[in-house]
Order: structure tokens, then C-alpha cells, then sequence
DNA sequence: CTGTTAGCGCATTCAG
DNA sequence: CTGAATGCGCTAACAG
């Protein structure tokens, strides 16, 4: 490469340890340690040192770093969607509480397809996170594969199975649907919509409601599924859709966003909630709760289920590298029903 | 688990390159040339190459690929943060085409901290990412210079200035509060409040309007200034606030969910909106204008910024390393003023 | 079209 | 506590 030559205004082609181990006087292996295990290196040479590095302005290089020592200090998430996101509260928990303790965070959206998170599963192991974590826990076989082949933490996050990767932190989607029908049932209601988006996570907690109201004796529940993503719009349609068939005493919904929708189309009808029709979302959405005091709601902790992944994953990189050793932890953050009928 | 005692099971200590040459019976470039440029290759021993990758299992390290070809793969995104997030469409839209360009995207969230940002900065750039997104435009010098440093692609994001480090797609924050004051005050406004959660670009927005106002002679203007970040009982808050002292006519929010929260307030208080009191808001929320169809706001086309940074970013990395040439583009994506009130 | 040689920048051994 | 050798897994730049 030209040294001088046009005389390229200063590009200063990266600095590395062995220039800072010039400047400073000492091996670059004594940068190193400076740098990473300072406990390791007397004072003075530690000062002269980092006087180096702030002089020549010297990065590390994490690439060669973690080539050289195979930790590379990323954690890899994967999430559906980002857009209108139950998730963001877990996912600012967990960057937080990574990032406070030196760890990076590689970002995938799956959009609900599991080819696609097949793909990035494979384009991110490539950069050899030291952990990883999944929405869900409905992965392909090549997926899972290759996941356990990794020989890295996986935390799957937002449901709940009995056949873990490893660990898995969240509630069961199957759970929230047959407690929210007991509880319907229980406080008198007979005659149910059911209106979900077209995503793995809220069909099932619809479906299991259904079949749970079915062994109560409930079988004419209408459904109806709105393509994804959850919006307002969706919300509405849905809901003239299931009361122009035989307009039920309550609908519920698969998400909050959507059982807004419900509640704007209700209000545009001059229905009221809940005397007329009773409306029941799930992820407590404080948006809703505040606007909409009458929306009944699942709680659902995201902070903590972020959290719980943060410390997991932080947890077993401590223990160091503990080879195939699955520990196959399950942490069920529950949920809450939560009712704001007057009633 | 242990099946044969020590011999820890498959634990498969990472496939290389070598050992799929090794497979293939070629040379291990052949087998880097057959995956990263197969049109390199004649198409006999690329279907052997690529058999014995699946034979193996083979994940090509991305670490030591980055490190010996300088080129990571890797896009950073600097946010203040995701939750609650005007920036969701823009993460979004640059995620999805920068996937399907094969780059990867590294997530920081700064919390509005420059200090943080700093911090993070330095942390990235030591991953050497081809290519860096920031929201903002109001960097620490260190951040700056380490950015033009590093000598990478450098796109500034929701904002405008006449210095950019290197490309800036946004708009003016001050042009938005001028122009809601001129378009306010043409309606025939006279009496103001303002409420904004203490974020740098939403403030200047609303300091921004509050000197239009001055200009056009209205300076009685109450402004009302809640901490970060923005909710819907901030706004009821604020509101609450801005209420008890001299009731204005309209009430300026630095965005949408602080404008909802005005309006729970006032229909709390049986205040009719716009007609007692009008709103505007910021960001066109979807959810706000369906439930509200009285909230004005202005409207900000967050996809296109994603789309567009995604563009440059990638049409850089096409004409290859340009050296320290900093082409200092500047796109204005604009923002319409949304008028939803019935007059 | 394919193989060979030589590092990329750093951390893991060991010595001293 | 500090230094020297060695190689992590891959690709650029050449040769053939």
C-alpha cells in the first residue's frame, strides 16, 4: 500500500496492540493484559499503558480478539418483529443488563417465519455468539440442530415446553387461554368471539380458550383470525365481521392493539363496554389501560422475563465453558388476569 | 451425559474450513471461493464443496473471515431506545434490507445519554462494522472523531444539519415547530400550551415553535416539560398542570402518546376535543388517530429514513472502500402536517 | 479455474 | 509481574 504517496489524508490504517506496545515501551502482550486483566499488570506500566492508547487513539479489535480466544462477547436475539412489540420491554431489559456487563447485542427479526429463522440462526452462529436467544420455542429441526450443535446457552423466551434447547423462560400460551376462559365462564359470560392475528403464539392461546369453553359447553364461539401484524384496523374489521354474524356478549382478543380496535369500533357503534359488549386483551398494553378503563387484560411480565434471560446467560458465561452440559432450566414467569370491569 | 467418560460426547470442536477440504478434496480456498464468489468456480467441484459442507456441518466463522478480509458483514444501529419507539418502522425497514443484503445489524440503545453513546461507539467500532446508524445528530467530539476515524460509512438518522459526519437522512426538528406554529396561528390560535417529555429533538421542536409564536406575537405561551419517557399518564400529568393555571386552547405535544394522554385527560374532565380544547401531536401514531380521529399530529415517514439509510449504506459498501472521501449527503425526507380537526 | 504462501490482530500458553 | 512464541480460521495476492 502506498505510504505516502498522494498522501490520503489521515487514514491512520487501524492502530493495533503492537503500535500501542511501542508507544508505551512494553510487549504488546503486556497491552493485552493492560487492557483486559489489569489486576494482572503493575500500576505504573498500566498508567503508561493507557497513556499509550489514548495517544494513538487504538481500538481493540474484537474480531481478532475473539478469534484468538473464541469468547466473542455477543448475544444473538431473535424476535418476530420489533414493530408494534410486546416484546420491547424484554428486549430492553435484556440489552440493558448485557450490555452493562460487556456483552454486545446482534439483533435478528424472524418475522414470525421459521425458514427465516433458520436462515439468520445460521448467518448468526457464524459470528460465534457466546449466547443466544430465541422467541418462542417452535423451531425447525435444522434449526435446533444446529442450535445444539453451537454448544452455547440458548434461552428460549415467551413460552414455555416441556423439551427445552435449554433453558426456557416464560408462561404457557395454552395456560393463559384456559384460565381466561374459566374466568369468563366463572364471572357468567356464555357468548364469546374470539378475534387473533395470524401469529403462532396468540392462535394458540385462542384455540386452547375455545377448547376450553367447549369442555364448559360452550361450542358456538365464532373466531375470527386477521392476517399479522396486530392493528387498530384489524381490530376494527374483525370485530363488524363477528357482529354481523350473531354479535356475542364478549369478544376476546389475542393482543391488546387489537382489542383496541375492538373498543373503537364498539364506541363508533355506540355500543358500550362492558354492558353491551365486554371486551378481554392480552398484554396489558398501558396505552389501553389508561385510555380504556373498562379493557380487561393478561398481564404479562416482559421486563422480567428479559431479566431472568440477562441472568441466565450472564450466569452461565461465568461458570465458563461447561461443554454439552444442558442444563435444560424451565422458568415460568406466569402471568395475571386482569379485570377492569366494574362489575 | 457423558457417554464414553471422558470423551466428552460429539461436542464436534468447530469444523473448518480445512476439514471440508479436506472432505471435498480440493484446496481449503476453493472451498472459501465456492461459498463467498461460486461464480468463481466451476460448478462440478462447487457441488462437491457444498456437499461436504453439509456433510460436515460446516458454519464458516465470520470472526476470522472479518478479520482477514476486513470486511465484517456488520451494520450498527445506535437508538436511545426501543421501547415505546417512533424509531420502530426506520429499525424495521433498515433490518429487512440490510438481511436480505446479507449484512448483519448490531443494536445499541444509548437512553438519550451521549456519555452512553460514547461508550458504545467505542465498544462497536472495536467490532469493526462496515457501516454505523445513528439516530441524532448531536454527537461528543470523542464520538466524532472515533467515527470519522474508524473510516466507515457514517449515517445520521431523524435529523438534520448542515455538518453532517458523513450522510444525514431526517428533517428539521426546528422546521416542524415552525411550521405547526404558522399553520396553528393561521387557524386562528392565539393561547398555547406546551408539553414535551425532556428528549432533545422533541424540545427543540417545542422551542422551536414556542419562537415562531414569539415572532408572530404570541408570547404567552405556558410550556410544560416532562422527565423521559414519554407515557400516557405524563401526559394526563402535564396536562393536569398545564390546565390548572390559564387553560389554553390548544395544547402542542412532542409526540402522539403524550397527546393521548392529553386527551384521556380531557375527556376525564368532559373536555370536548377540538372544540373546548385541541390537540396536536407528533408522529402519527396509527393507534392515536384511529381511537382520536380529533388529534391533529405531524406525520414522519420513519420507513422511508430506515429505507433510505439502508440504501446508502449498502450502495457504499457496492463501490468498495472509498477511502476517507466523506460525500456529506444530506436527505430531507420532510413531514406533513396532519390536520384532523372537523373545521 | 485452482492451489500456495502469508498474514489479519489478538490471546493462550508457557518461560523468565 | 512481564515477555516470546504460536496459532485461532480465514482470505488476498499471487502462481500455476
Amino acid at each position: 500500500m502506498a505510504k505516502k504517496d498522494e498522501g490520503i489524508q489521515a487514514t491512520a490504517e487501524s492502530v493495533t496492540l503492537i503500535d500501542v506496545a511501542r508507544v508505551a515501551g512494553v510487549a504488546p502482550m503486556t497491552v493485552s493484559r493492560a487492557l483486559n486483566r489489569p489486576e494482572l499488570v503493575r500500576s505504573d506500566t498500566q498508567k503508561k499503558v493507557l497513556d499509550a492508547v489514548r495517544a494513538t487513539g487504538y481500538v481493540p479489535n474484537l474480531l481478532a480478539g475473539g478469534l484468538a480466544s473464541s469468547k466473542s462477547r455477543l448475544v444473538a436475539i431473535l424476535l418476530p418483529t420489533i414493530a408494534n412489540s410486546i416484546f420491547a420491554d424484554t428486549v430492553q431489559a435484556l440489552v440493558d443488563r448485557l450490555t452493562a456487563s460487556g456483552y454486545q447485542t446482534l439483533l435478528g427479526v424472524t418475522a414470525y417465519s421459521i425458514s427465516r429463522e433458520e436462515a439468520l440462526v445460521e448467518a448468526i452462529l457464524g459470528r460465534r455468539p457466546d449466547g443466544i436467544v430465541l422467541a418462542g420455542t417452535s423451531h425447525s429441526k435444522a434449526t435446533v440442530a444446529r442450535l445444539v450443535k453451537a454448544n452455547i446457552p440458548v434461552v428460549e423466551i415467551w413460552d414455555l415446553t416441556s423439551k427445552p434447547i435449554d433453558t426456557v423462560i416464560g408462561f404457557s400460551h395454552e395456560q393463559v387461554g384456559k384460565e381466561v376462559a374459566q374466568h369468563l365462564v366463572a364471572k357468567g359470560y356464555r357468548d364469546f368471539g374470539v378475534l387473533s392475528v395470524d401469529d403462532p403464539r396468540g392462535l394458540r392461546r385462542c384455540k386452547s380458550l375455545i377448547a376450553q369453553l367447549a369442555t364448559q359447553g360452550i361450542r358456538n364461539t365464532a373466531f375470527e383470525i386477521m392476517p399479522a401484524p396486530a392493528t387498530l384496523q384489524a381490530g376494527r374489521e374483525g370485530t363488524a365481521k363477528l357482529l354481523q354474524a350473531r354479535p356475542p356478549r364478549i369478544i376476546v382478543c389475542s393482543s391488546d392493539t387489537l382489542a383496541q380496535g375492538v373498543l373503537a369500533e364498539a364506541a363508533s357503534r355506540k355500543l358500550n363496554v362492558p354492558d353491551d359488549i365486554a371486551v378481554m386483551g392480552f398484554g396489558d398494553l398501558s396505552t389501553a389501560a389508561h385510555v380504556y378503563p373498562a379493557l380487561s387484560t393478561v398481564r404479562v411480565d416482559g421486563a422480567t422475563i428479559g431479566m431472568e434471560a440477562a441472568d441466565t446467560l450472564l450466569a452461565r458465561f461465568l461458570q465458563g465453558r461447561t461443554g454439552a452440559v444442558s442444563s435444560r432450566v424451565k422458568i415460568d414467569t406466569g402471568f395475571a388476569i386482569i379485570d377492569r370491569e366494574s362489575t
